[in-house]
DNA sequence: CTGAAAGCGCTAACAA
DNA sequence: TTGTTAGCGCTTTCAG
């Protein structure tokens, strides 16, 4: 009830000469280790809760060797991925008395190694490296000083690498069975640019779902652009050229399917009467502003960051853990599939 | 060349053997201080880059009472309005050498308690609150160990608060002036829930300028709904409902502006010819995706989190600041309200 | 110009 | 059951 809070909380021994102790058994009251006397530990409990006690974990973890710390670092600028990413994984983290040091690099390798060096030297447990998008990406200064790394949505070249993506394949082969459930014959692609790994990937699994359905493949129902939503409308475009127009689509992100239900607007194609379509990354302001709403598959990025903190805690617990893991992808259905979702 | 270098890094001490000196010694030179012969600092220097040394943070920051580190706490669970100040703000943080905690406390007092206790623990030199809103806040949990603490996009009825926040009511008068300049002549207003702060802020900043030109005011044009594009479509058709529709319109965030134009295309209505449009928020997925792109105002919360961390820092050298400062946002002109841009 | 030693706040092994 | 002490890795007097 009188000592120095604001300026310099109040130590260990504080609390030990307050309850009339010595600082060892201080130590022993809070740490509930040892054996004392309950009479003690209490005193001690009271004094510590008087003086508004808490221990430095600086201190801390200059004594056990472990910071209870880790670092983040995003190339995404914490965009619109890494978000969703952070919020798991900061939960997840939090829930284990593990705090969070946010890191943006950009892509610009100096910056990612000034940022690996400071972080070092504040002794973080381990890394988690995020990027704006899942392709591979150059080592990061390699360096981490053997500390556990975990690299999500990103890839890393590094052999004992582990790295944590959506399973970009599964999600559009998701899309396109739900589609050919739905009856659908003629189903398009119009997606991203090919020098995206998921963009190859979404590909794959809109063949393989129609192989894997007997359906034909026509290569004129593949379209590949920009991610923007003017693509979109120039795909529509061309896709109604065709002597036998789609009788649905799955674009290869939402603001793309927007731009497709825009060209359907202006044509007066009724959605998803004569044509369905679908979204990929479920971004809720675009979906749902959509008209009619999208149905869209969802990569579950904050369950991806969940299941990073779990396997990082586990890696600084010691297991040692590499290779790739996909993630399910889920498929949320709206209006423009499904006439009452 | 042989010392532990994966479990445990190098010491100072470590360093001082490999050069021949003693510990003190090899802090001064890597330190620059005191007074040693050029011949033994870069012996020092050598020892330290060949046994990969890097200084202990932890063990800095319990000598010199002072980690080096802030606390972020967001209650727009990492949001589309957090992500920009946390951009900024880390820059400038990362300038100075100070790394940044990111904690999540989604507007749940219990959990804003406890990321603050683990930053206490962590003995942070300050504080940063981020919201979800502009709006007035309870005070979080108070007690912050005297530590210095700065709101940003976010209110706080401490009496010694500081706060950083946009200029709401200027964005709008900006945009205003913006479309009386252009010979606009009946400027409507739809904006948002007239319970958000920065909604009666816009408002009065819409009918500032308007006074300010000597035009008159219609309630007619004014409108508040929730603040989406559907909202804005309704809103529009509410407008078009009047004797005399609008020739420009005031919206209160981007996604009613495009449900606004959304609403003009459908009508047939010429943009920017017969009625301009201009936005809030500047937020580029949808000016840019918007037909025609949405002039729209930027509240520049990149800067703002610039800011803040400068001002932060100040605090943590010892200035006591105090008060609301609010930024000045930015007119960016697209082709809703001009030809062209 | 360099070395020795105290101490930041805490824990754990060892004494009493 | 409680007290004493030696560090964790670093900086900073104060001696030499």
């Amino acid at each position: 009830m009188s000592r120095p809070t604001a300026l310099s909380p109040p130590t260990l021994r504080d609390v030990a000469r307050h309850a009339g102790v010595s600082l060892g058994t201080a130590s022993k009251a809070l740490n509930r280790s040892g054996t004392l006397r309950q009479e003690t530990r209490d005193r001690v409990r009271a004094s510590a809760t008087a003086l508004g006690f808490r221990p430095n974990d600086l201190a801390q973890a200059l004594h056990r060797g472990q910071s209870f710390t880790v670092g983040l670092i995003s190339n995404d600028s914490f965009g619109r991925f890494t978000m969703p990413i952070m919020e798991g994984l900061e939960s997840v983290l939090h829930e284990a008395g593990i705090a969070l040091f946010m890191c943006n690099a950009t892509d610009d390798p100096a910056r990612e190694r000034k940022h690996i060096d400071q972080l070092l030297g504040k002794r973080v447990d381990g890394f988690v490296f995020t990027g704006r998008r899942a392709d591979r990406r150059p080592a990061p200064g390699l360096d981490l000083g053997g500390l556990p790394a975990i690299h999500v949505f990103s890839r890393s070249d590094l052999p004992g690498a582990l790295c944590l993506l959506p399973d970009d394949e599964g999600g559009a082969a998701l899309a396109t069975r739900h589609l050919l459930s739905l009856g659908r014959r003629r189903i398009a692609h119009v997606s991203g640019p090919e020098d995206f790994e998921a963009v190859r990937l979404r590909r794959l699994g809109y063949e393989a779902a129609l192989a894997a359905a007997g359906r034909p493949l026509d290569p004129a129902l593949v379209h590949h652009g920009p991610w923007t939503e003017a693509w979109g409308r120039e795909a529509l475009a061309r896709l109604f050229l065709l002597p036998h127009p789609p009788d649905a689509i799955v674009a290869g992100n939402d603001q793309i399917a927007r731009g497709l239900l825009d060209g359907l607007r202006g044509r007066g194609v009724a959605v998803p009467g004569e044509v369905a379509v679908t979204g990929f990354d479920n971004w809720t302001v675009m979906t749902e502003a959509a008209s009619p709403p999208l149905t869209s598959i969802d990569m579950n990025l904050r369950a991806l960051g969940e299941q990073a903190g779990r396997l990082l805690i586990r890696m600084i617990g010691g297991e040692s853990l590499s290779g790739t893991i996909r993630l399910p992808c889920t498929l949320v259905p709206r209006a423009s599939t499904i006439p009452n979702p």
